[in-house]
DNA sequence: ATTAATCCTATCTAATTGGTAGGAATAATA
DNA sequence: TATTATTCCTACCAATTAGATAGGATTAAT
């Protein structure tokens, strides 16, 4: 399961990049129309910010806009921001990389082999850009 | 991620399937042989035994076999057992759903759709049998 | 000067994760 | 029959994470 993090995330993403015309988009904005609590999402978008995903714009009437071109954000970007590794174990995550304690051969993980190919499975549909999203 | 408990119990239950003619397998040997803490693991038997997956027979010289044919196992009902939903937002899951508390309409929700075409993606992977695993 | 924003640090509560403790019940076997 | 090896059961616990909330400093438009 993703956490409820990830999900505003996503939903903060989706919205400012839903509506241009309202940019910079400001943070009590969201909150509302997305039902997201306000100082919750502060931190998100603190996280977000952190990783150029989105750009601030301070003081009144300021708010946030994308921080790339939305050709370029997908929803993997996001979780892996928020929640960390995509992968649903450690020893086949590229980035967040971990060995497993108890594991005796990496090599020959039969568990390991499994969800290594469910990770490549699930990998083309979250990478997919977020405008791509029907 | 799966948690541990997860990935213990798929250990397990591949464990007792690998080696026929130890049965019935005691909870110390296979604590013993794949490292999992002992009264962790009777635990995990527990809920393995009351669903079904595993059978058990009490007192010396008792222990744990497969509660049905192996053919019949696969890794997603392990995961379900310990963890619950495979889908990575309740309300794509079959077994588990909720509504996402914030979701204003669920039929046009597209991180919904997304997650689920994911989990679509994922249930083939997760549902083979475990005497298919090499 | 006021107001509406972002920014920052810190704190808090509840749930979950990963595990441990202690012992009762059961059954093989010496 | 006593011992031993096992499952079974209830309860507890410590550390971490999830999901926020509090309070205020800073910035900039009007």
């Amino acid at each position: 399961m993703i956490s409820k993090r990830a999900k505003y995330a996503i939903k903060t993403i989706l919205f400012i990049n839903d509506h241009p015309e309202l940019a910079p988009m400001s943070a009590k904005l969201i909150s509302e129309k997305e039902h997201i609590p306000y100082k919750f999402l502060e931190n998100i978008l603190r996280d977000l910010k952190s990783h150029q995903l989105v750009k601030s714009v301070r003081g009144a009437e300021g708010g946030y806009t994308l921080g790339k071109d939305p050709e370029g954000i997908s929803i993997a970007q996001i979780m892996r921001i928020v929640d960390g590794p995509i992968a649903l174990i450690p020893c086949v995550s590229e980035r967040y990389y971990e060995p497993c304690s108890e594991c005796e051969d990496e090599e020959t993980c039969r568990i390991r082999k499994l969800f290594n190919e469910l990770r490549t499975e699930m990998l083309p549909v979250l990478e997919r850009s977020i405008t791509t999203l029907k």
